[in-house]
DNA sequence: CTGCATCCGACGCGATACTG
DNA sequence: CAGTATCGCGTCGGATGCAG
């Protein structure tokens, strides 16, 4: 870990935690990931040997720690750097310019996000199938399953001759722009941007349903409350 | 600037703002730097080609403009990121486990950085000279002097023959751990580990003085009100 | 003094392969 | 699945020097 030579907390605090990558894993965790695969999951682009060296320089800064032989969890410290998590989040949500370049959309991370964050008590406790039809996402990225089944929530990238319930196709970029609160479901509907075929009781649904991320949140309001991550 | 691939808002201020210097740069202008050199001068690290394409890529990211022909300042992004500063600051200054490593500290820093945080109305009108005397310091910053005249500080680095008023002899350590609220400085006092040699009168008001730097109020307070950095 | 260009070394980081 | 070992590239970033 690379110093600053200042004695200023800030200082501190910035030679440890604002490495690449260093606060997404932490974000990882506040979002309930507790294992190596976790984290690997939300960070695909990450190299299991820089992964592994930031939870060894997380653990001796006393972050993270150990909590079974392959389980690791946020210490007192690592808690505390929630808030730190959430206005720089918001921060980004608000002033970052970005605006969506391509190279950010990743279909993989959008579902897995989906299927960790969606409420499965929106939905019926019978098994519910909602298929997503990304029509510029990648070869074998495309078609993607939401399995909801008494209080779970499964994601699928292989079709199993599933008994769809609901198909909603759209581009990806429309999608994630949905999920962080750039539009709403209803509004991408009505323009023709989502197109959605199915249960229409079910259907309607839909826009609670994907209401429920953390990071959604963010948009409605200015100062925002504690989120419900996990 | 290195991308992560993600749509998520943290993701996307990090690759922004958490590469190396970045957010200590956003803390000088915070701090009320304006120009190139004010910022150098809180970063005695930073190569004068990096600070320049760091303030750069923050124009473009819209977190700082230029006001003239070598001025910048804050944009509305970049005030907005107050919070996080502090919230990042109180962190280090709670969690972080480094003590103060020898390679931390830094005079030059020190003085810098009481210079302009110190309340020069606590003394009289007429002209105050204090000098800190650091026995463990490198070579050549052993010796300060502040100057406190009709409500402006100064700090000298060079013996102009001054009539001192206030003579304070410390190691560099123990002045630090003073300036960010490790220790009180009557408490340093009492344990000998500061020495102040006099004018009595004046002498009372040094811990009073020394506690106008906006980081002696992270110690004090646990969700800390706006700080007065300017 | 301010700001930038150039050079070059170090090492952060990524890719891959491999082990338990 | 959970990491470790190795290798090598790329770039971050530090030193210096120069131009405005």
């Amino acid at each position: 870990m690379k110093t600053y030579g200042q004695f200023c907390p800030l200082a501190q605090s910035t030679q440890l935690l604002c490495e690449r990558w260093t606060l997404l894993i932490i974000r990882e965790f506040i979002a309930g990931g507790q294992r190596f695969g976790d984290i690997q999951k939300g960070l695909p682009q990450i190299s299991p040997s820089l992964l592994s060296s930031r939870l060894k320089l997380l653990s001796e800064a006393g972050v993270i720690e150990k909590t079974g032989i392959k389980t690791y969890q946020l210490t007192e410290a690592g808690l505390a750097l929630r808030p730190v998590i959430e206005l720089l989040g918001a921060w980004g949500h608000k002033w970052s310019r970005s605006n969506l370049g391509s190279s950010d959309l990743d279909a993989g991370l959008l579902m897995w996000d989906m299927r960790r964050s969606l409420d499965p008590a929106i939905f019926p406790k019978r098994t519910v199938i909602v298929q997503f039809e990304y029509f510029d996402a990648p070869k074998g990225s495309k078609d993607w399953w939401l399995v909801s089944s008494n209080g779970d929530v499964d994601l699928c990238l292989t079709d199993n001759d599933y008994d769809v319930d609901l198909l909603v196709k759209c581009s990806l970029k429309t999608m994630t722009a949905v999920w962080i609160c750039e539009m709403t479901f209803n509004d991408a509907v009505k323009s023709k941007q989502i197109e959605v075929t199915g249960d229409k009781s079910l259907g309607k649904n839909l826009q609670e349903w994907l209401r429920t991320s953390p990071l959604s949140k963010l948009g409605t309001t200015e100062t925002w409350p504690k989120l419900d991550w996990s």
